[in-house]
DNA sequence: AAGGAAGTGATACTGAGTCTCACCTGAGAC
DNA sequence: GTCTCAGGTGAGACTCAGTATCACTTCCTT
């Protein structure tokens, strides 16, 4: 089975339509190779105005198939991601995201809690470095 | 010594100017009580025009002197805080920002950057939660 | 077939932030 | 004192993200 079609049925499981609009969309996300601008998106992709372009993404990341990163210059990107609660981390070099694990400070919010008294609800966590492909570029230019 | 004065020292002495602008920027910053959007402080800053609080928004934050948050809803928000690395805890029911003394992922990141071969650079945090006071409201409501 | 809910596209709008460009200002050189 | 020029400024246009509106279409249910 196709990811469009894996993404599809899950639209219709949670009771959305899966109209030419929307597959349209996802297969745009499908062929992007990693991650995108929302507007960028909207431009590419044909067979879908621009709104609907911006609900489908908004509709796919409450599903959780697509999640969005913010990059070490604060603009937002979005990429096709497994669900559920994870970070990222985001090679600067070339932009190149991975999926985290484990949740880095779970452990933290505990004594965070504790020592603040606030109620701990959420928390937004991104991580910028360089992955080991680039820097081996940097030691030894072309 | 007032924090404007105090500020105003800061910029002399990195060499830039303080003009009447840059203090009518640094002022409203200074009688807001909390984070502020740029936006808004650009349109209530009588002194300055737009583009000027942006660029002495974006001065003082180079400096150190403010620092930007973002909310739960992804929106963008300026406060005076302390210099140095430090998180925030957002509290989602009156909005107060407190600072985070320790880095709560600081011991994480080596860990992080060993099992996946990135030299981890910058991370970026924020933590969203519900304050003592809000708590007690939310639990006896008026 | 009828009706209504869901989905769509065009378009206008808001808000953040940048860029340009002509103009202003003030510190230092003379 | 005045000249000069880098640094600073304001107006305004622009880009980009994202939302709202509204008339229209599509499709499911009855």
């Amino acid at each position: 089975m196709s990811d469009l079609e894996q993404i599809s049925l899950e639209l219709e499981a949670s009771g959305y339509r899966v109209t030419p609009s929307r597959r349209a969309v996802i297969a745009a996300i499908l062929a992007r190779k990693t991650h995108f601008a929302a507007g960028e998106l909207a431009k590419r992709c044909r067979g879908a105005g621009r709104a609907t372009v911006f609900r489908t993404i908004r509709l796919l990341s409450d599903l959780g198939v697509v999640c969005r990163v913010i990059m070490d210059d604060g603009s937002p990107r979005y990429l096709v991601s497994r669900s559920g609660h994870h970070h990222h981390l985001v090679c600067t070099g070339c932009g190149t995201v991975q999926d985290l694990d484990q949740c880095a400070v779970s452990g933290a919010l505990r004594d965070i809690a504790d020592a603040s008294g606030y109620e701990i609800e959420g928390h937004w966590l991104e991580l910028y470095g360089r992955c080991a492909a680039c820097q081996a570029k940097a030691v030894v230019p072309a």
